[in-house]
DNA sequence: AGAGGAAGCGAAAGCGGTTTCGCAAATCAC
DNA sequence: GTGATTTGCGAAACCGCTTTCGCTTCCTCT
């Protein structure tokens, strides 16, 4: 267990050299003999020697953390984002300190100053992906800042995030290609961003091949239930719609149940597509799939925060993850 | 921005003291008058200064990291403890460094030296709560282990897990309230430690109300289409079932709806619980409910997770985390 | 052969604190 | 009033490693 832990001078005196030899053999800098170096290596390793990270950190400068602040980490999609983070920078050696705006009083300025405190080496910004910009707080920090899965007022924050007007066209695409031309679309709340730009990206393409929607787009919650009591209403109006965009997979759901109340075949006689891949989300393993759907790349979007931050100058701007279909038994 | 950093030796400075006596008025140790310690006080205030949390922990010998170990962090259990693990600790400034075994060929004695060169505060072991025992790694840290959503082979590491036989009695507990007498049961494979306990705990409480399953237990997987195949063998076999006890939400979405499709009414004919909490889980906040499930309770998994492992000393041993019922439409 | 430059290495100075230890002043006991 | 304690504070060592800087060698070129 506690075997008396091997440090850098222990290896020096072995190696029969300086402090100062080692140090920059085992680091690949500064001018230094292959054999030396070499032979500093063998020694390190015959010894089982590692370095002391905290302290090597700390030499530098760096803490080898990360910070994240999150709006709310108990959000299903920043988790998604968080874990994919955590994990690819885990692989880096790379640890993440997050604060959660829910938690504690602790406000935004409070967590900058821990954060610059604690001399993080970057930060990441993780928004809801929905209504609201997050505010830019680049300027507030000296590391690298990084939005996921948001939107900032600067347009040269580096923000990476998901393609909902992308999302929308690939939706209506889908459908086209199966066929349909009698499209309907239920979504969430007017005011919501990613309703918004999911709706025009659909129109577009919509618009395109000549049509319009089957039935005005209906607006109201990201919910099941709403799914559910707005096909009602939609059959009302619009008896023969043959296909239905639903801008989540949860207001898919409560549409098919509501579809087949009606006595209607899925996809028979009405074909219907979601966005956020539940199904994935909760497996993880591949699954046979029931609900066909838009996967809008959460996980994409985790690996690319972390790949920007490890990046020595990312490219400022919104960098959009593509978006994919995934088709599935309803369409 | 960059706004010069204050250090210890600027405040001492300014307040005319030495570096340590700085050093002890602000950390409350060793012998110091109450007025050079309200003077450094204040005048660090005055400053704005902030420890420099690196040197300090390195100083101290500790890295105010934990890492956390775990199988597959894409899993959707294992994120939710994760996340919630990460955020009690965040608020602890406690950073937390994920090693994930799917990533990289590192294999675990390789993870527990970097770990431990890091001088990390504290192990999470998160598994996926079902099948396999995590080794028990405790022996390999000198500092505290925890294990989330698993077990091990050794009774005395610290454990916090879900309680499968206590989420089977209130399944069934719940459907008798209802008046269900005729009960079946579908779930994942035969050998999956999750899917046995939970019907064993549910065996017991049909037991006790002097039943038995209204058709054998039908093993196969946690997933939707075998929740629609499993309903259609059962209505064939049992006919007049007026409750299944679904071992997840996901083959209790596939449940229901097979059972709509043979023409029954839900709940009307059959009532439905799943267990997971899917919905919950897909959308943080709180919202109408469609299927009726059991929390299995993984935030508060990760709750306590983080809790122990700020608690000096946790007590060894088992700790299971009491599932709740959440009532919905299908029962 | 001699000058100039490059290569290799070690001494020493940090990095930003914590902690031990010793000394001087203040308090106490008698 | 004198000696024994206690209290308050600072000098210095230390944590483990990185990095600068200067001193030797060893080449290379003329």
């Amino acid at each position: 267990m506690a075997d008396q832990v091997i440090t850098l001078s222990d290896v020096a005196a072995a190696a029969g050299v300086s402090l100062s030899t080692a140090s920059k053999a085992l680091n690949g800098t500064d001018r230094i003999s292959e054999a030396t170096r070499e032979h500093v290596r063998t020694t390190a390793d015959r010894l089982g020697f590692r370095h002391n990270a905290l302290a090597r950190s700390f030499a530098r400068g760096r803490s080898q953390t990360i910070g994240v602040l999150t709006h709310r980490a108990s959000n299903p999609f920043t988790r998604v984002v968080l874990a994919t983070a955590a994990t690819e920078l885990g692989a880096k050696e790379q640890a993440i300190l997050l604060y959660d705006a829910r938690i504690g009083d602790r406000d935004v300025t409070e967590s900058i100053l821990q954060l610059r405190a604690r001399r993080i080496d970057g930060v990441i910004v993780i928004g809801t992906g929905t209504s609201f910009p997050s505010p830019s707080l680049t300027s507030r920090f000296d590391v690298p800042v990084i939005y996921a899965f948001t939107f900032t007022e600067d347009p040269d924050d580096v923000t990476i995030t998901a393609d909902d007007e992308e999302i929308g066209r690939l939706a209506v695409r889908h459908l086209l290609s199966k066929g349909r031309r009698r499209i309907a679309h239920i979504t969430a709340e007017p005011h919501d961003n990613a309703a918004q730009r999911r709706a025009a990206g659909a129109e577009e393409v919509l618009a395109e091949a000549g049509l319009r929607w089957a039935s005005p787009v209906r607006f109201g919650r990201w919910r099941e239930d709403w799914g559910e009591e707005a096909v009602a209403e939609l059959l009302a109006e619009a008896p023969d719609v043959d296909a239905i965009f639903c801008g989540s997979d949860a207001i898919g759901r409560g549409a098919e149940r509501a579809v087949r109340a009606s006595g209607r075949d899925v996809p028979g006689d009405v074909a219907l597509i979601g966005v956020d891949n539940w199904e994935q989300l909760m497996h993880d393993q591949r699954v046979s799939r029931h609900l066909t759907t838009i996967d809008v790349g959460l996980e994409e979007i985790g690996r690319q925060v972390a790949a920007h931050l490890l990046d020595p100058d990312p490219q400022p701007g919104v960098r959009y993850v593509a978006p994919q279909v995934v088709t599935a038994k309803t369409t």
